[in-house]
RNA sequence: GCCCUCGUAGCUCAGGGGAUAGAGCAUUGGCCUCCGGAGCCAUGUGCGCAGGUUCGAAUCCUGCCGAGGGCGCCA
């Protein structure tokens, strides 16, 4: 790696200097400005102080001495600005890349990073009562992309999704449907949703209400999973809280907190201790009335999971951050390390059509289903929409815009790149070309600022994706996927491949960046989960 | 009252210790012999406020202001 060349000839640098370097100290970044150069160091800043010199002069003594013989790969190294040691690559670095992209196919970018480590993503985990809502898409679509990403880099990831189907809330739906079917008055705390009538309609008769919640539970989650497929998410597992009654986890679990002196009974309820471990109280698991609150089968089914797994991340909406502390606690009790449980917090997402705001209130009726959102706009700008920013962010956006084929539309610009390049290829080969991989004394062909950009771009994938799913944000995937559509589309504007002007051999050598910079972006849209169509 | 997230251009948002803070849209003005004009190029404006840490702060810390969410023997 070029990188490491860099770091060691600095080191080495530092050394003949006298300077000690933590090897952490010793980093290399991207200057924001292309005309700095491919690699950038501010090790003489961040050593100028200890080493009592001054930044600048300190910079140019290692630049000078690197100069008298650079390192492999390095054309160039010059000091900049307050004391930055600024790299340039040289072309067989890029054409490396290139060779790297068209070499590896599909899987540019991948790695190891995470080998041999099972992920447990949980998300969406809507209770079964009902269709998923706009309120559930954005979890969907992160779950289903960070899952994307772990496995990129290597991780086992084993995408869950958890149904609540027991408990008051699946008795509520249960005589729902049952009032709908025999068309009576809801109960007070029934579910009015016009859904209920519907598919009370296609419940088989005379069900027993216990036939009915097991009924209506399948109903859901057939109705559930339809929805999501339609997204293209698939889990592994749909694990059932139910199941953890039937074969007695939850009783164990509960059984070997208090055995444990990890929880405790106080006025006829049974109490995690869970202040021990930094909540802000503790919390009650079996109420006084016997039954369990929702926190007793998260515990046993948060031990399951890790029981089964490395590394536990949960998806939860913005309204349940207060749970992370009583979870994390309870981890703690169970003896677990609470640094492997990832809750990661959605922020609600505003929804506007036309600029009016699409109101998410639950009330009869009113409920926005994420099928008519995929069914509105389609299931790419779905995705590409829901992925677009920062989970830590609020995020408002229009409907009509997401459906629009319009250029202000993110989802087209960068698909209409995939498909345009596709398009060239096609051309090319009408016009009787072969492709043939660059050989390296051709690629002084490519000078072109527009070529060196997407080479640029091609360059920085892999590390964006690493960052990603490090961060597991991959709003930062699509970031990059906007910015690369970007350089294609002035690519494609100022760089033909074929036509009069352009020689056999230009055409060639632009043809193996249409190829490299295809793959790429088929690499950024497959993360995401979005298509990349050929044509549009 | 306490906890979490956020506050960056007219709008939607990137950037989350580094150099001149970016993109799209909107505005205004250019660009069609030819691979898809569903495009490309140019154009003005901005880090909520106040302190602090640092060689360097939009970024980290503290306080304040503002927006949203959460603080149940509800799920």
């Amino acid at each position: 790696m070029i990188t490491e060349i860099i770091k060691d000839s600095l080191r080495k640098k530092l050394k003949e200097l006298g300077i000690d370097a933590l090897p952490d100290q010793i980093s290399l970044e991207r200057p924001a400005n292309r005309d700095h150069g491919d690699w950038s160091s501010n090790i003489a800043l961040v050593t100028a102080k200890s080493a009592g010199r001054q930044a600048r002069s300190l910079a140019e003594e290692i630049v000078n001495s690197l100069t008298v013989s650079l390192p492999d790969g390095i054309v160039e190294v010059t000091a900049a600005g307050p004391g930055f040691i600024n790299f340039r690559t040289s072309a067989e670095i890029s054409y490396g890349i290139l060779l790297e992209v068209l070499r590896t196919e599909s899987n540019y970018g991948s790695s190891e990073m995470g080998l041999g480590k099972r992920v447990n993503v949980e998300f969406v985990s809507a209770n079964p009562t009902g269709p998923l809502h706009a309120g559930h898409a954005r979890g969907a679509c992160y779950g289903d992309a960070i899952g994307n990403l772990l496995e990129y880099v290597g991780y086992d990831v084993h995408r869950e999704f958890y149904m609540n189907d027991r408990g008051i809330q699946m008795i509520a739906f249960g005589r729902s449907l049952e009032a709908r079917k025999n068309n009576v008055p809801l109960p007070e705390d029934g579910y009015g949703g016009e859904y209920v009538n519907a598919w009370a309609e296609e419940m088989p008769e005379s069900l027993s209400l216990e036939e009915v919640i097991t009924w209506g539970c399948e109903f859901a989650k057939r109705d559930q999973q339809d929805t999501l497929s339609q997204l293209g998410i698939h889990f592994d597992t749909w694990f059932s809280e139910k199941s953890m009654i039937d074969n007695g986890e939850i009783s164990d679990v509960l059984e070997d907190l208090i055995k444990s002196g990890m929880a405790y009974e106080k006025d006829g309820a049974t109490w995690l201790s869970s202040i021990e471990f930094g909540d802000d109280k503790d919390r009650v698991l079996i109420k006084s009335d016997g039954e369990y609150t929702y926190l007793a089968p998260d515990v046993a089914y948060h031990r399951n999971k890790f029981e089964r797994s490395d590394w536990l991340i949960n998806v939860w909406g913005a309204d349940h951050h207060g749970y992370i502390a009583r979870m994390k606690a309870a981890m703690q009790a169970l003896g677990y390390d609470s640094d492997e449980l990832t809750v990661q917090i959605t922020q609600l997402v505003k929804l506007l059509r036309a600029g009016e705001e699409v109101k998410l209130s639950k009330r009869q009726g009113d409920i926005i289903e994420l099928r008519s959102i995929i069914e509105e706009i389609g299931a790419d700008a779905t995705r590409f929409m829901y992925l677009l920013q920062s989970v830590d962010s609020k995020q408002t956006f229009d409907l009509e815009l997401a459906a629009s084929q319009a250029m202000d539309n993110p989802v087209y610009y960068v698909q209409m790149a995939y498909a345009r390049l596709c398009s060239v290829e096609r051309n090319a080969m009408e016009h009787g070309f072969e492709f043939q991989t660059l050989q390296i004394d051709e690629l002084g062909l490519l000078i072109h600022q527009r070529e060196m950009e997407i080479i640029r771009g091609l360059e920085i994938l892999p590390e964006t994706i690493e960052l990603a799913a490090r961060e597991l944000a991959p709003h930062k995937i699509v970031t990059w996927v906007r910015d690369f559509a970007n350089s294609v589309h002035g690519f494609h504007h100022d760089c033909y491949v074929v036509g009069d002007g352009v020689s056999k051999e230009l055409t060639n050598a632009r043809l193996n960046l249409v190829v490299a910079s295809r793959r790429g972006l088929k690499v950024g849209l497959d993360l995401l989960g979005v298509t990349a169509p050929n044509k549009m």
